[in-house]
DNA sequence: CCACATTTGTCCGTATGTATC
DNA sequence: AGATACATACGGACAAATGTG
């Protein structure tokens, strides 16, 4: 088995987060720096999970401001 | 005017490349190695450019092989 | 099966710019 | 003005998949 690339594991958290309902629409995500912290990580994988993540609909992110849940995510 | 950041020319290019057909389904596209010579940048730009283009389901890019314009390319 | 070159994948650190608070 | 947060880009390192010989 190999193993999962941290960004996987971090879009993989985080839509199941969604979905649960442990995160809702509206609601903040950690800053990069934050996540870096979680997952003791490099800003790298966690910028490319949140891009991925805004372009597949789970979430907003906004310069200056910070990454929120989509008012509609994916089924 | 803020000017165009490299990975959404290569974006908007590749696209309008696939819209014209000078691209065509099953195409191989230049290796990221030869787009950096083209575009004179890093790897970083490019990498995400076809990230994003794959998200998007312009192309398919395959670990080992390459990157090929998708059958049905969104409209 | 092995060796090698090619190509993409993942991740790190760093620098600088832009937007928001 | 300063602090916080995301955006873009560079260079480098090592891994994994593919194809060829």
């Amino acid at each position: 088995m190999p193993r999962q690339p941290v960004y996987e594991q971090v879009i993989d958290d985080v839509t199941a987060s969604i979905r649960s309902g442990t995160l809702k629409p509206g609601d903040k995500l950690p800053s990069i720096t934050e996540l870096c912290e979680q997952y003791r990580a490099s800003a790298t994988p966690i910028r490319l999970a949140l891009r991925i993540l805004d372009e597949r609909g789970w979430i907003e992110v906004h310069q200056g401001k910070g990454s929120f849940v989509a008012q509609s995510p994916p089924a």
